[in-house]
RNA sequence: GGAGGGGUUCCCGAGUGGCCAAAGGGAUCAGACUGUAAAUCUGACGCGUAAGCUUCGGUGGUUCGAAUCCACCCCCCUCCA
């Protein structure tokens, strides 16, 4: 009925989004009508993080060329434990924090896929639902029959554990891949799906599903997986001083969010941009080109920083993000309201209040947390560091003084301090 | 079980009785330059305004004085059985 779109594969390998597909001629034929593919997302946290913004996106991407999506939120797999690549054996949630994670996952993966889309609507699925009840002899018989242990011991992303003295692994995330194929082989009986996706370590398991939906139900199945991200420091991508990027607004907020995405060195931002956006890989090769054309700021921070921010936080949260970085980054502070600054707080920024009728400038750093040292402590002798390199701005003037004390009647409208410590670490002191 | 080697401030790594809060490098943070970049240069880098206080696997001891010497204990690595 609905149309497929055909270059959806050359697409996702345009940018660079393919890192392992099967049998590549019969897969793209497979593709040429329409199918119904799944990701699956474990919960071990309350909230994904940006690392699994690319599945998500390619889900997205499938539905965008005319596939059915499955979202499967693992509230059982979440509750053995991924082996996969992982150096050691993980500790077990309980089932009631598994469960709560798990209802987290289902919205927030929600928001990324249009469930109102006629053939292509986008499905949410919970393997509890058919683990759960699952009877141990059932499994073993039905499932496990169809595995080789040879075979399973010789995966690479089990590798590492097999042969690593001391550290094992456990006969309990030994069988993570059986629930996880099983999962493939119930999403085909369900829905009729016959495409898995995934990140590049679910390799393993993405093929032991393939199999296992072959040998139950005798019908070809493929998989996909997407690269790593890199950065071209080295450094693990997602992760900034202060911690994991969430997807959450409770936990990273949109303003913060926008400004990692800002900070994304020149290096990586272009294959970001085909990584993250949906932008015509054409547009953003005319990106690059203007950037290089163009002396001193590059612009494609700025767009991917605003591209990605709506696909998390909506417009409304990309509006907030760009409004605070904005009046911070120009540094034309006095342009913002008094209802700015209240919306500072509200949207993102780290703020503090304080009482009484001053407030030593040394002090404010401490609580406030600005004062933070290379080693990670918040100190008193650090905040005069600060103050005497000149590092310390106070409602955007450069403060050098030590012994400077904060008053209300120097705060803007009598009720704020902006405190601003080096190039881009911000906050807001509220007096009550 | 036997024989050796080692555990130093976030990491690597010097230091073998006072001159050691502890060389050097990395990481980190700040300043300058810039584009809220990279590279580079400068500074900081246990806590404290300071006096001073707390650090060199652990616990005791020797000494005016210990990261450095002694005893015991814990942990890691290599070789042999």
């Amino acid at each position: 009925m609905s149309k497929v779109d055909q270059g959806l594969i050359g697409d996702l390998q345009s940018r660079g989004l393919v890192a392992q597909m099967t049998g590549e001629g019969a897969f793209a034929e497979h593709l040429a009508e329409q199918r119904v593919l799944y990701c699956g997302f474990d919960p071990t946290a309350d909230s994904l993080h940006i690392g699994s913004l690319v599945p998500l996106l390619a889900l997205r991407r499938f539905q965008l060329a005319g596939h059915k999506p499955v979202a499967l939120v693992g509230g059982a797999t979440g509750l053995i434990g991924d082996p996969s690549f992982k150096a050691q054996e993980r500790q077990l949630n309980t089932p009631g924090v598994v469960a709560a994670w798990t209802e987290g996952l289902r919205q927030q993966v929600s928001r990324f896929i249009d469930f109102d889309s006629g053939s292509c609507s986008a499905e949410v699925a919970n393997n509890l639902d058919w683990m759960g009840g699952m009877p141990v002899l059932d499994f073993l018989r039905d499932v496990g029959k169809h595995f080789a242990v040879n075979a399973m011991i010789h995966k690479e992303s089990v590798k590492t554990r097999i042969e690593r003295e001391g550290e094992g692994i456990s006969y309990t995330e030994f069988s993570y891949m059986l629930l996880q194929s099983y999962d493939f082989a119930e999403l085909y009986k369900r829905f009729g799906c016959t495409l898995q996706i995934g990140g590049s370590d679910q390799w393993g398991n993405i093929t032991g599903g393939i199999d296992l939906v072959r040998r139950m139900h005798r019908v070809p199945a493929f998989g996909l997986t997407l690269p790593l991200i890199t950065k071209s420091d080295g450094t693990k991508f997602g992760k900034t001083e202060s911690g994991t990027i969430w997807l959450d607004p409770a936990r990273t907020s949109p303003y913060a969010f926008y400004q990692f995405w800002v900070n994304v060195a020149d290096q990586d931002v272009y294959r970001f941009l085909h990584y993250f956006t949906f932008l015509p890989v054409s547009e953003l090769i005319e990106i690059e080109r203007a950037d290089e054309q163009a002396q001193g700021k590059k612009s494609a921070q700025a767009i991917l920083a605003r591209e990605v921010t709506r696909l998390v936080h909506g417009e409304e949260g990309v509006e907030a993000a760009e409004r605070i970085s904005a009046a911070l980054f120009s540094g034309s502070l006095d342009k913002l309201t008094e209802d700015d600054m209240e919306q500072l707080a509200l949207d993102g920024m780290p703020s503090t209040s304080a009482e009484g009728a001053g407030l030593p400038l040394i002090d404010a750093l401490v609580v406030s947390g600005l004062a933070l040292t290379p080693r990670g402590e918040v100190t008193q002798g650090q905040a005069r560091k600060f103050i005497r390199d000149g590092a310390v701005r106070v409602n955007g003037e450069q403060q050098q003084e030590d012994a400077f004390i904060l008053n209300r009647s120097s705060a803007y409208f009598g009720r704020f301090h902006l405190l601003r410590r080096g190039k881009k670490h911000f906050h807001l002191l509220r007096w009550v």
